[in-house]
This record gives structure tokens, C-alpha cells and sequence, in this order.
RNA sequence: UGGGGUGUGGCCAAGUGGUUAAGGCAGCGGGUUUUGAUCCCGCCAUUCGUAGGUUCGAAUCCUACCACCCCAGCCA
């Protein structure tokens, strides 16, 4: 819940001129995903940009299915980005699907064809790639270019209607074969496939290039501002070569920024389909995996992330993110917003031994800081449990838990002085013995006493047992991504399983609370959570100055 | 060897000819603290890829060079 003043960037600040200006009035964005995976933090950075700049200057922002190709989409993809979309706090003006713009994008590619900008080439696509020429060589015209246009049309129909098989015939644009830009080089506007497309149905067997697509899609839905990554920046010649000798009804303007880029992690939907068919993870919303899912099932705010994208920016320049900003974030906007309470993750049996009346309830806040969250009753008794790393029979130099002969406050209830340990055959500590001091009741304190550690704890009888699965980075290399096949680099700690003993709130089904497990960290409960079977993740560990120390 | 881009502290990022080069993250030091958390304060680039040049004055203009990224799918 930190409160930012939003950076600028140059696209903002183009906008705000070109409306200073009067060049534009409203300004139309769209986020245009295509439904053949999840989407992950990269889409969310395009995400709060599209749909950021739109709210800033009370424009509209769309969401569109780019769903031009049949082969590798689905319904299960389209019904995921929705939800992804708007658990990220957005919702769209229109929602829109390529596929709805079919008809007027075939009569569109008649229009090139009547005016000799479109040609159907017979080429093989080995032909044609053999044909493209190389970056230093100019490529060699189709022996099919300078057909006429009747003829043109004629095939293309053919196309339309079934007649030919797939990769026998192409609808390309008549821009140049040697163009230095390999782009321009007479690229693919339609192709064949002869099979069903989620949203269209069996009604077309030739579809769309992206190329050919998205800046008509643009025009049609009067986008001002197409935002897209700096890989199509070699695209925007014919971007506007198409718009130019179309009849769109609108201007569209291409603005290319740079990809995020996160350490640690891979964005490739490729890599990240592998991990999941291959079943490294658990699926796309493995809370390992950089998916806005995953994310969300990690126990990530949807605010955290929103943070993370305002700190990244938006230049053209290339970025590797550190995990750190994306971490930082998410534990800055969860500080304001999880719950407060104790769970003790190893723990250490603790007995008070001049304790010998009926538990005592404290009142306890969810969050200190915030009483408007309310607070619960935790039992103190005489027996207890801390975290095993709180008790150190030998403690290092600069230790100030509990150590022998020492004192330490137990969280919400009494300052406790030490007085024995018992040690199993093997060393091991068991038990510690303590007696706590009755005037050290917290806020309520009169003894003037001050200890330097406060540690947590949890009352035995009235404690839950929990499962907790703590999450660290999914490759244990900071660029998976630069590596062809990233899964010998997975992390084989990337998910360690256990148990807690928490205190009674947190063994309650809350599947929508994020939570802070004081002193440890940021923890939500996962979906399969059931009454009486709790499992938290751990979404991102407090800082920790002393482990750092050490 | 073609075309298109990008180079500001460890990581991001403002800045577009004129006071001591914003800010964030990380780091370091200190304070507060019943979370070694949070919070607060302070420190952290005589220098803007390199070398020249223009100018009273340059990160911002010019020239050359260097480094890195993208492009040869009927993927997006």
C-alpha cells in the first residue's frame, strides 16, 4: 500500500503532449494477448501500461484476442487472461477477437489484390525461404508475383473455399523482394489451415498473419496508441505500408518498448508450456512460475505487482530486472495489507514452570498499525513452542534471542528468564524450562524491565497444524532464459514442503487473507486448502538483517 | 558484410545546451521499535559507452569508433 508518484516514460509523456497539443482527443491503447498460453509478469508489465495510460488520460483500453492462428489456441487460454486481466485490477472497454474482424479483413485483402499489392504465391515455404534472399543478399521475385489481378482473386477465392490444400498456396503482399528491411520482402498476409478455430468456428480455412491483422484490428477499433514490444519495431514500415492502402476508418500509430526482462526467470511461453507438460511444475499456476496465475497463487497482491511495474519503467533500452524489485514490492504493498500472526515453523517444546493457572487470552491486533483490522484472542500457558533458530544453547556473538541464562520477551505476552534444557542422546535440545515474570504483561508492563529480543510462539494445546510450502527461486541460475532447455537448471529447492504449528486464526480456511507469519513471512493460503486441511505458501521471506549477518 | 535499435552508479530510471546529474531498488551507517520486520535520518556518479570536435558553457549538438539487442515463420 505504498504510496508512489507514477514515474514518467516516453510514451507518457508523448501522449500528454500530442493532447496538450490537440492532436489527440481521447486516447484508445489495447492489450492484444494471444490465447496460446498464460500470461506471465511480462504481460503484466504491457498490461498496466495499456490500461494505465488509458485510466490516466480517461481513455479507453481494450482487451483483444490476437487470435489469428488456430493451431495453438484455446478456450481454456482465453477463459485464464480474462480472469488474469482483471485480477490485476483492469477492465476493458471493449473485448474484442481478431477473429470478429475476418470478413472485413478478407474484403480488405480483395482491395490489395484488385489494387496490385497482393499476390497468391504457389510457392512451397521451402521455396519461398529459399527464395527471401539473406540480411546481405536481395531475394529473388516469385515466379507467381506478376500475375493479374483477376487471376489473384480467382486463387484467393479457391483459398477461401477449400480447394487447395494447406501450404499450397499464399496471399502475400507486393511490397519488394529486395527490400533491406527482410520484413518488407513480400511478406505472408493470409495461409492455409484446414482447421477449426476456438471463437470462428469451422466458417474459414484461411487465416490471417499477424502482419496482416493486427494494425487493420487497430484501425477498425480506433486505437490511437498500438503499443507492442521492440521486436516488431522492424514490422512498422509494413504496419503503415498496409494502413496506408487500406480504406481503414482510423489512424493507428505504432509505439515499440523494450521487453522486461526478470532475473531468474524465463518469459519464453514456449519454455514455460515445456515445464508445465513436462510436469516440473505443477501447472501454470505453479507458484514457482513467473504466470500472473502463479503469481496469484503464491499469495502475490495484485497491487504488489502493479507496484513492481511502476518501479520497472518503460524505455527501448534492454533490462534485466533484479528479483529483488520484485520481491520488494510485493513485501512493501503486503506490509499494509496482510494479517499479523504466529506460526512456528521447527519447533522447540517450552515449558513455563511457574505458570500453574488456566491459559490466559490475550487480545492480540491483526496489525498494529492498522486497527481498523480488528485483533483475536491467542491463549497463553505454560506450555508452549518457539522456533527451534530462537533458542541457541551457544549463541554466537550478537545473539539476542533466548540463550541460557538469558531473557527474552515471548511476542503479546511476558518477558521469560531462562532456567533449564533437557537434550536427547543425540544432543539435541527437547525442551527449554523458563519462568515468566508476571509484571511484564505486554501493555500492561510496569516492570521497567527491557530485553533486546522479542521472539514467537504458539500455545501447544490451542495451536493447529498446518502445511506450509516455501517457495524459492524456480532456476538456480540468474538467465534460465539464455539457455535452450533451462530444466537441468531447475532449482532442486525450489519447493520445500513442512509443517506448522500455528495459532488457532491461521488454522481457519481464509482463502482470501494474506497473511504475515510475524518474524518469518508473507504467507497465503493455497486453493486446495480444505476445513481442517490448511496449506500456506510462502509468498516472499521478511527481510532479514541478522540471517544476513551471519 | 544488409536493415532496425540501445548505451546515465550493482540493477532500474529521469534528464533533450546553462545552478552542486532527479527518483526507485539494492548496499552501507545511525535512530525508533514488544517482528534483527515496518518506519525515520544520513551516505552512496566531479560524471553520463570511447575518442575527438562545436560552444563562454554539452549527458544533451557534430564526427568517428566500440559494445550489446532484434530481423531471413505460410508464429506472434
Amino acid at each position: 500500500m505504498t504510496v508512489s508518484v507514477k514515474p514518467t516514460n516516453f510514451i507518457r509523456t508523448k501522449i500528454s503532449d500530442q493532447i496538450k497539443q490537440g492532436q489527440v482527443e481521447e486516447i484508445v491503447t489495447r492489450f492484444p494477448p494471444e490465447p496460446n498460453g498464460y500470461l506471465h509478469v511480462g504481460h503484466a508489465k504491457s498490461i498496466c501500461l495499456n490500461f494505465g495510460l488509458a485510466e490516466e488520460f480517461g481513455g479507453r483500453c481494450n482487451l483483444r484476442f490476437d487470435d489469428t492462428n488456430p493451431e495453438k489456441e484455446s478456450q481454456e487460454y482465453i477463459d485464464a487472461i480474462e480472469e488474469d486481466v482483471r485480477w490485476l485490477g483492469f477492465e476493458w472497454s471493449e473485448l474484442c477477437h481478431t477473429a470478429d474482424y475476418f470478413d472485413q479483413l478478407f474484403e480488405w485483402a480483395l482491395h490489395l489484390i484488385r489494387n496490385g499489392d497482393a499476390y497468391v504465391d504457389e510457392q512451397s515455404a521451402e521455396e519461398m525461404r529459399a527464395n527471401r534472399g539473406t540480411l546481405t543478399e536481395p531475394g529473388v521475385d516469385s515466379a507467381y508475383r506478376d500475375r493479374t489481378a483477376e487471376e489473384n482473386e480467382a486463387l484467393f477465392l479457391r483459398m477461401r473455399d477449400g480447394e487447395l490444400p494447406e501450404g499450397a498456396a499464399g496471399l502475400r503482399a507486393k511490397i519488394s523482394m529486395a527490400a533491406s528491411n527482410v520484413n518488407l520482402r513480400d511478406p505472408a498476409l493470409y495461409r492455409i489451415r484446414h482447421i477449426s478455430h476456438p471463437r470462428a468456428g469451422d466458417q474459414w480455412c484461411i487465416y490471417p498473419t499477424y502482419d496482416y491483422a493486427h494494425g487493420q484490428s487497430d484501425a477498425i477499433e480506433g486505437i490511437t496508441h498500438s503499443l507492442c514490444t521492440l521486436e516488431f519495431e522492424d514490422h512498422r514500415p509494413l504496419y503503415e505500408w498496409l494502413l496506408k492502402r487500406l480504406p481503414v476508418p482510423s489512424r493507428p500509430r505504432q509505439t515499440e518498448f523494450s521487453r522486461l526482462e526478470l532475473e531468474g526467470t524465463v518469459t519464453s511461453k514456449r519454455k514455460l508450456d515445456a515445464l508445465v507438460q513436462n510436469g516440473h511444475v505443477s501447472g501454470w499456476d505453479d507458484p514457482r512460475m513467473p504466470t500472473i496465475a502463479g503469481m496469484r497463487r503464491r499469495g502475490y497482491s495484485p497491487e504488489g505487482i502493479r507496484l513492481f511495474c511502476e518501479r520497472i519503467g518503460v524505455t527501448r533500452k534492454p533490462n534485466t530486472i533484479e528479483l529483488q524489485v520484485l520481491e520488494g514490492s510485493i513485501r512493501d504493498d503486503l506490509e499494509g495489507r496482510a494479517h499479523k500472526a504466529m506460526a512456528v515453523l521447527d519447533p522447540l517444546k517450552v515449558v513455563v514452570t511457574n505458570w500453574d493457572q488456566d491459559p490466559l487470552e490475550l487480545d492480540v491486533p491483526h496489525h498494529p498499525g492498522r486497527p481498523e483490522f480488528g485483533s483475536r484472542v491467542i491463549p497463553f500457558g505454560r506450555e508452549l513452542y518457539i522456533d527451534r533458530s530462537d533458542f541457541e544453547p551457544e549463541p554466537p556473538e550478537g545473539f539476542f534471542r533466548l540463550v541460557p541464562g538469558g531473557s527474552v520477551r515471548l511476542k503479546y505476552g511476558f518477558i521469560v528468564d531462562y532456567e533449564g534444557m533437557t537434550k536427547d542422546a543425540d544432543g539435541r535440545v527437547t525442551e527449554v524450562y523458563v519462568r515468566y515474570d508476571p509484571k511484564t504483561r505486554s501493555r500492561q508492563d510496569q516492570s521497567g524491565r527491557k530485553v533486546k529480543g522479542t521472539i514467537h510462539w504458539v500455545h501447544e494445546e490451542s495451536a493447529k497444524e498446518v502445511d506450509v510450502r516455501m517457495y524459492d527461486r524456480l532456476f538456480s541460475v540468474t538467465d534460465p532464459g539464455s539457455y535452450d532447455d533451462p530444466v537441468p537448471l531447475i532449482n532442486p529447492d525450489s519447493l520445500i514442503t513442512g509443517k506448522a504449528l500455528v495459532e488457532p486464526v491461521l488454522g481457519a480456511l481464509m482463502p482470501d487473507t494474506y497473511f504475515q507469519f510475524e518474524r518469518v513471512g508473507f504467507f497465503k493460503q493455497d486453493p486446495e486448502s480444505r476445513d481442517g486441511h490448511i496449506i500456506y505458501n510462502r509468498s516472499v521471506t521478511l527481510k532479514d538483517a541478522w540471517n544476513k549477518k551471519k
